[in-house]
DNA sequence: TATCATTTTTACCGTTTGGTCAAATATCTT
DNA sequence: AAGATATTTGACCAAACGGTAAAAATGATA
């Protein structure tokens, strides 16, 4: 006796999922963030979270069955934000606007989800127990990609001779500082806490950096 | 009754460090960096910092009062090795001789002390609760003093228009890449996990990035 | 070798943690 | 309204946690 839901799965397929299941799984992924990100895996408590969310403990666990879970949903959910912004770089264009525009994407990424990315910090620092798979699967296959792409550009002699794995390493890792390490930028700049004024002068920096010359020229070798 | 001790100082000062109190000490910090720099400090527990220095746990505390005692430690003894790099910038170099060696500096650091890195990168993430003060003086003070150098060399047209400060912000963020996101670099490369061949092609993607131009002339604006 | 300070260990404590359970309550469907 | 299902709660638990007390063992010193 096949017990058949309303999309069309058959047999032990889990129920399709009331209103305030949605409601409430969203409210604890967006409470749990905030623990997460602030606070790591290990610094994060079922309490905290569930009082972030405004509800009981047991109730949290209610809707996911560990702290574990909760972690690798919100990973999971991280992982095409993630990928969004590599995957848009596209060998048809200049290799200047299409390295221009995927640098302001992922910049603009580390401003609106800073929190995203210390999780995703936190993740990679701790040897990325949860995502080690996602890594070396789809990032490294979707890299090999966009890297024969910059590849070819510097055949033809429109990118300098370079890694272009190094080359988005350099792009990851000065994008996502200013999310990461934004204590430091306002603490260096002398900002206050909330303020994240300075993205504007990162953009012209990373902008210098990889599309400009940076150095006088004639003076080496 | 002033009780004198060996280094002069009267009244209550500490006595001298035996032997072992400084065999220990350094047996337990050693220790320490391991577990903290791999787990952060929520996920650092006192039972396998004793385990990895062979000691038992109320032993450890006998020479460190807490667990944040030891993660202070640690960090403040970070502190000198962070800044050394930075402070060897002159005003009388060459503009891309000295970015050049300090970017091989910054990444020879990354190479050597990979736990030190992580140890300090996990702090920054957590909010920087217990060198805010660090980053606010001595760290902003030298930094405000090696931008002003950076400053000088723009006004003589040796580099370009840029914002010092966050050109320090791009050369902290790529060369720390390399030890704090090293597993994600090694999965995207297909490396083992303890390779770290990547360096060598690391120094010259940086070089190419803050001394070459990296994108082709002519095709912006 | 006797004495004293230092070091190490054993046994323990109170709290916090992730997680369980059964009962109570609310919601949905008929 | 009644019955079934979904949700919420309070009470609880075992393990792990940071840390303590006091005695035992070791090392230094005279």
């Amino acid at each position: 006796m096949a017990r058949t839901t309303t999309t069309g799965a058959v047999n032990r397929a889990p129920r399709a999922k009331t209103r305030i299941q949605k409601e409430n799984e969203q409210r604890i992924l967006l409470a749990a963030l905030d623990v997460f990100s602030q606070n790591g895996f290990h610094g994060a408590t079922l309490d905290r979270i569930a009082s972030a969310a405004h509800m009981s403990k047991p109730n949290l666990l209610y809707y996911f069955k560990s702290k574990e879970e909760i972690h690798v949903a919100l990973l999971t959910d991280l992982l095409d934000v993630w990928l969004a912004p590599l995957r848009e770089i596209s060998p048809d264009g200049e290799p200047t606007a299409e390295i221009g525009s995927y640098i302001r994407r992922k910049l603009e990424s580390s401003r609106e989800f800073p929190r995203e990315s210390r999780l995703f910090a936190n993740e990679i620092l701790a040897g990325a127990p949860h995502i080690g798979g996602f890594l070396q699967s789809e990032l490294k296959q979707l890299v090999d990609e966009k890297a024969a792409i910059l590849q070819g550009w510097i055949d033809d002699g429109r990118l300098a001779p370079c890694d272009p794995r190094h080359l988005l390493f350099a792009i990851w890792s000065t994008t996502q500082h200013y999310a990461d390490f934004s204590v430091q930028v306002r603490h260096v700049l002398g900002l206050t806490p909330g303020d994240v004024s300075y993205y504007e002068e990162a953009a012209r920096m990373l902008d210098t950096l990889f599309l400009g010359r940076l150095v006088a020229p004639g003076t080496r070798g």
